[in-house]
DNA sequence: AGCCTAAATTAGCAACATCTAATGTAAGGA
DNA sequence: TCCTTACATTAGATGTTGCTAATTTAGGCT
């Protein structure tokens, strides 16, 4: 493989590996868990879901966010959050696929 | 969900977000990628298909190696790695559909 | 306006990750 | 035995992460 491959490969390498860091932490992951399985849930019903305070559930979503991972509507006070990448989408899918065939 | 449903819901997330965490890193998803696609490299093949130090290699192996996600046989000094999990195998296919589509 | 709820943001700290440089170990060859 | 190659390991500096506590912003209600 040449230079140019390298950086290539380099380059999307990081990007993915960027992605699949948020997914890298306990806490995010059930968030987006959650949003795949109800479609789409408010801040306090994730914080709830997943046992985590208020504030550390919005910084997570606030890093989802920053990613184009996750969208909100705001309706009222409350902000319904959803997965807004596909490709995210059916990662999630194969995750739980892979990992999850036992669960209903 | 009951506190027995979240704490099942955050045990398997956080052995998932654990292997997710170890492919999150760039260096450590080019080895699985090249491992991927090669079926088996050595440690020297690796460190420069990924341009990085034999000692990073060797550590990001070690990591990959600690949660059984890759494993090696000797054959004189050379160490030739594969990827010893097959569930691990089946979400590096996914990300390479759902990431890669453009890629032959 | 004043108050309440929902959520975001900031500051700060402890824990963790990742590199380089140096050293250790194992195997083969002269 | 001595040297070389292939790889692992350790030590240490530096950057990053993820929480809590405190504050701010936004919206709805009386």
């Amino acid at each position: 493989m040449d230079t140019a491959d390298l950086q290539a490969f380099a380059a999307r390498a990081g990007e993915v590996a960027d992605i699949l860091k948020l997914l890298g932490n306990r806490a995010r992951l059930m968030i987006l868990c959650k949003l795949a399985e109800l479609g789409t849930a408010s801040v306090g019903d994730l914080a709830e879901a997943i046992g985590l305070s208020q504030s550390a559930t919005s910084q997570h979503l606030a890093k989802l966010r920053a990613e184009d991972i996750v969208s909100f509507r705001r309706d009222g006070q409350t902000l319904w959050y959803e997965v807004a990448d596909p490709r995210l989408g059916r990662l999630l899918d194969s995750l739980h696929a892979i990992y999850c065939e036992d669960i209903t």
